[in-house]
DNA sequence: CCGTATCCCTTAAGATACTG
DNA sequence: CAGTATCTTAAGGGATACGG
């Protein structure tokens, strides 16, 4: 993995796994996957993530230029939020790839975690 | 991206984005890409970690089934880290997906980035 | 060389209440 | 509905220094 030796070297791997270092990005990635949807709708999708939070990754995801949004004024007020060209590349490749990956091995992963928190 | 609402939904991509919220732990990972090393030479190739946090993200690759630990005794003390099945796995499929990726948009990523910035 | 033990600082994230 | 404002807690990460 040639590649990835050069990534690490000059820190540009890090400026990618850092688009999954927040703990609720990738998962709202994921709910955009299917298209556009409304904040509300957003957070309900996910489940669990509070107001302050879900605002928080969303001007994470726009500022690292992954989503878009857009104001349909009126009231009340109601807001889209779709994945960018960059944004759609990043799910379906290498998000997409965790999400094969994750079907495939979860068993070993929670296996190993179930493991070691046993034997501490 | 049909698996990813199943994956939202009952949390198993979760489980497998957690693997990326250590800031280091992809970064070992890609390390070991090439094979097993002493922890010293880990900690040079990957630079600027310090030994606790190398300890901490070591003990975590652990406990998740994704690296493995040998001792060869002696004085000094010689430790080898090593990919496992798993670990390989992830890194040779999600991992290096998302290093491709890095290296095709990363120019798009940090103008994003560079152009938010300059309009906060 | 391989860790552990501290101490400190910053930030993520949750809960809640409130405004346009 | 969309978003802000506070406050609090917990945890990650960095910098030493020290021990086996």
């Amino acid at each position: 993995m040639d590649e990835c030796v050069e990534l690490i070297a000059d820190c540009r791997l890090r400026a990618a796994t850092d688009l999954f270092l927040h703990r609720w990005d990738p998962v709202l990635l994921a709910a955009l996957a299917e298209g556009p949807r409304r904040r509300v709708d957003l957070r309900t999708a996910v489940g669990g993530i509070s107001d302050k939070v879900l605002t928080e990754s969303l001007r994470r995801l726009l500022g690292n230029g992954l989503v878009d949004r857009t104001r349909h004024g009126g009231a009340p007020p109601r807001v889209d939020y779709a994945l960018t060209a960059l944004g759609t590349s990043l799910v379906e490749g290498p998000l997409r790839e965790l999400g094969r990956w994750t079907l495939a091995h979860a068993d070993e992963l929670l296996d190993a975690q179930a493991r070691s928190s046993r034997t501490p």
